[in-house]
DNA sequence: GGCCAGGACACCA
DNA sequence: TGGTGTCATGGC
């Protein structure tokens, strides 16, 4: 089974390359894009980034100071918007509080310890935290999101139903505890499927034969009104 | 005009 | 423990 993820990986490396995560400058531009890709395309995301740049916020102590409202109006374009703006601040305040605005400080935690004090920030879940872990801090964990789910069940080899933590365990305990690797196959994983996904289901042969119709998440609902 | 995008959380049974 | 509503913009 082991010798299968392989597998799946550097056929996935063959036809896609090396895909170069993160896309940001700094860590502290990681943790933010981690928080706004929530459920949001990344292009939308990527507006965002532009402007915090241009305002100079892709830092933790200025972004700290600056005005929840004006911080705000900024998010508009990477969509739920007060939310995330919300989860932000909650992200600022702890990272202020315990470690004195300083990323680093934080990263030096042990790897259990980082996840379990990021995940007590409200609006950080599994694979936010994950992404922070795996992308900013170079801790070697696994990330998991619903296209990893989706491909791997349809390829057969977790269950439709299997947790986000069944998921994860799954990879770790089939592949050696190596950050390049964890970091290149879940953008890989990304990659593949935005490729597929079905509203945009032409891309050429699909490398993995798997179907390759993602579907969409299965709690994503758009609103009723 | 509807569907979807690199989730997380509150609330309910 | 698991299902459902909510949050919202922009591309196609």
């Amino acid at each position: 089974m082991p010798k299968k993820l392989i597998t799946i990986y550097q056929t996935l490396k063959k036809a896609y390359g090396s895909q170069h995560w993160w896309p940001a400058e700094s860590p502290f531009e990681v943790v933010v894009g981690a928080i706004l890709t929530q459920n949001t395309s990344w292009t939308n995301v990527e507006r965002v980034i532009s402007r915090l740049k241009e305002k100079n916020l892709l830092s933790a102590k200025r972004m700290s100071k600056f005005p929840v409202k004006a911080l705000a109006r900024c998010l508009r374009p990477a969509g739920y918007f007060n939310v995330k703006t919300r989860r932000l601040k909650n992200f600022l305040i702890f990272l202020t509080e315990e470690y004195g605005g300083n990323l680093k400080h934080l990263f030096t935690e042990p790897l259990a310890v980082l996840r379990q004090k990021l995940l007590d920030v409200n609006g950080i879940g599994p694979e936010t935290a994950d992404s922070i872990i795996l992308y900013a801090a170079g801790k070697p964990i696994f990330v998991v999101d619903g296209y990893t789910r989706r491909a791997f069940s349809k390829l057969g080899l977790l269950k439709a139903s299997a947790s986000y933590h069944e998921t994860q365990s799954y990879f770790m305990n089939n592949l050696p505890l190596n950050v390049k690797l964890f970091n290149e196959f879940h953008a890989l994983i990304v990659e593949h499927a935005k490729r597929f996904c079905k509203t945009r289901p032409i891309c050429g042969p699909c490398p993995l034969r798997s179907g390759c119709v993602y579907g969409r998440m299965h709690h994503t609902r758009t609103g009723s009104s």
